[in-house]
DNA sequence: GTCGACACGATTGTTGACAACTTATGGTCC
DNA sequence: GGACCATAAGTTGTCAACAATCGTGTCGAC
């Protein structure tokens, strides 16, 4: 089993395409930042060729943008399009959750109570860092249960642009314990199987962190 | 006013994406066809690099498949494939169509009710065709209205992908006097500027759509 | 001192040739 | 006659050089 995935590719070119979006999203190279193709060529000792071939699909992807003849720079993401994404998101996983709510199994419904619980202890111990590891997982665990391959890859390029945003709602006060609550609202309907209830979890969860980034903002600028 | 969209574009490579995904949608090149670098190349008059950064970037869209060493085809997508493809479209047209009931002018509502209006009239006439594009023009409206640009992309990638199928459900036997109530549906709900009954009017619409679309393909299989 | 023209450096876009790999073809051995 | 290996053709991946364009800094005119 779990077979290599097929003989998946070797050309250096996905190679410069896998670490760059990787870099990326670990916010290495911060937003804004500009990408020259030959530095990037030395750094990751690849060509020039790969890497430009790269850049031109991490445009598609919404993460770099470039301009002819002036090179790319990593996207940033102001605050009314990570709404925007949030949105997008939101609905997607909306989808998501509903499916998953269909296709549980109890193992799935196991390890998604797992993954509550081991949250719950965290956010008594006040490791918010943890939390957000886990709250990834829960995510991602529930939209491998619903087994939407193209919806899945959707969400994963809108959770790549948020990266930003994300670790700003995670922080907010009194965010971490209404989080909580969402996440066993969500897990409670996928396990008793309803699938609109889970949407309508899913939604409603991703509709307060929007909330929260708007507050956050708002309580910035004036 | 309608400045030329800043500078645009002048090199070939994004000429050569802009072309190759329409004749994609145009269904010039079928589902399954080889792309040859150097055909396309020979073909469009451009260089077989454009040709190729463009296909790196139509496999990003999802459009394209592309194999190390083996070339590119264009992808097929299959009747599951494609009912995942619209749940996501259902999911982020009805954050479209809630953002739109909130947005909406007068002069917008006026829009979207005439469109209705010709819709009615071609399907009294039984033109199916000129309701099918009145149909995407209604749509387009309506994320127009919603002003969500990056939604209103990733729906358009969607669309893109499902050209083939879109054409099965229109000629569906009693799918288009349905679709005209649905669409009326919508725009009451948008022109009432109810956010939730726009976003679920606009569900239930794409959920026909895809029992239509399951039907059609159940009927022909056994 | 400010404005504009001009040349320079830096970076990207494009082209052609070559290497690596896949697939098909033909011949040989059993 | 069929299976297997070697070879050839066809296609993609990679590399290096060249052309085109943008940003900048200098210089001169007013």
């Amino acid at each position: 089993m779990t077979a290599p995935q097929a003989i998946r590719r070797k050309t250096e070119a996905d190679d410069a395409y896998a670490t760059m979006r990787r870099i990326i999203r670990n916010g290495e190279l911060g937003p804004g930042e500009r990408l020259v193709e030959t530095d990037l060529a030395q750094r990751l000792g690849l060509g020039r060729n790969a890497i430009r071939t790269s850049l031109a699909r991490l445009e598609q992807d919404g993460l770099v943008e470039r301009t002819a003849f002036r090179g790319a720079r990593v996207r940033v993401i102001d605050e009314e399009e990570a709404v925007e994404i949030l949105e997008a998101r939101g609905a997607l996983e909306g989808v998501a959750a509903s499916y998953a709510a269909q296709r549980a199994s109890p193992q799935d419904v196991d390890a998604l109570r797992s993954i509550v619980m081991q949250m719950t202890e965290l956010l008594g111990a006040g490791d918010l860092l943890g939390m957000s590891e886990l709250n990834a997982r829960l995510h991602g665990r529930i939209i491998d249960i619903a087994n939407l391959p193209r919806v899945a890859r959707l969400i994963d390029d809108l959770n790549a642009q948020n990266v930003r945003h994300q670790f700003r709602t995670v922080l907010a006060p009194g965010r971490p314990s209404q989080s909580m609550r969402e996440h066993g609202a969500i897990v409670a309907a996928i396990a008793s199987g309803n699938a609109t209830d889970a949407e309508d979890a899913m939604r409603t969860h991703i509709s307060n962190v929007i909330r929260t980034l708007q507050s956050l903002g708002q309580s910035r600028r004036p």
